[in-house]
DNA sequence: GAGTTATTGCGACTGAGTCTCGATAGCTGC
DNA sequence: GCAGCTATCGAGACTCAGTCGCAATAACTC
């Protein structure tokens, strides 16, 4: 979906260095199909020995982040989560048998939204829809 | 928004015991109101005196959420906060100036799920959407 | 290659939420 | 009203995610 090169670009572009925990950490990232915890990614650098450390991985995810390459999700069971995606405004569909997360765009959604705003009075400055559910794979494995 | 009978009620419908720092919390929520996080809820009981400890506002509010009177929301901060709300489905618009937070059915949306579960072809389980924004009367004061 | 400074690792710390366990107090049945 | 059963509570230790401060390191710049 997003590939390290990608991630260390987007890095490189916005003017941070270079460092290898963030390249490494970029790996990590972009071998994951779907979303992941911070515990995750440092439980795989450990077994990997890539000797990044709690800090780092928190520090990196944070600048992320503010790039718009990784986004912050709430998983359901109250855990946070990150997913990898494209820097526009879209939302995020979660299998919640897999794991795997497709993005999504939200046309459709600015419509209802826009009538909500109306109808309550209130100035809507963000929204975030998450939708959880089984993806097609999940589902016709069961 | 919610009264503190009608929380005391759906407890005692549910087959709870009614204990005074049920009561206490039950309270406590009615008289906030828009969302509050448990720790909210620990200081205001502390400064009242009420006596109600850590553990009892968690197990309480994990009882609550069961019932659907009370929903988890995640704040843009991160934070875990609540609000006390009517049992069926809907979301919630939060102020990010004062907090205040107002229900919103979700007709319009049920519509925007379906397309997007026709379009991924994942079996959508639930949703969950969050709105901030100003309120009618913060949006006057700004 | 030297200098500047962003970034890292380390380890201590914080704060939310959980767990255990003995004590307490609601409810039920009499 | 009282006794007994047991859900619930308080206290406090504990866990775990996430943060912070600081000295050491290593990317970039010139």
């Amino acid at each position: 979906m997003v590939d390290a090169a990608t991630i260390v670009d987007a890095l490189e572009g916005a003017g941070y260095r270079l460092t290898a925990p963030r390249r490494a950490l970029a790996g990590l990232i972009a071998s994951r199909g779907g979303h992941f915890t911070a515990e995750n990614l440092l439980g795989e650098s450990r077994r990997r020995r890539l000797g990044v450390t709690r800090a780092t991985v928190f520090r990196s995810l944070d600048v992320l982040a503010d790039l718009g390459i990784v986004e912050r999700l709430d998983l359901p069971s109250g855990e946070h989560a990150f997913v990898a995606c494209e820097p526009v405004h879209h939302h995020h569909i979660v299998c919640s048998s897999c794991g795997r997360s497709t993005e999504v765009e939200d046309s459709g959604l600015e419509a209802v939204a826009a009538r909500i705003a109306r109808d309550t009075g209130y100035r809507i400055d963000t929204h975030r829809l998450e939708l959880f559910g089984l993806c097609p794979t999940c589902r016709s494995a069961a």
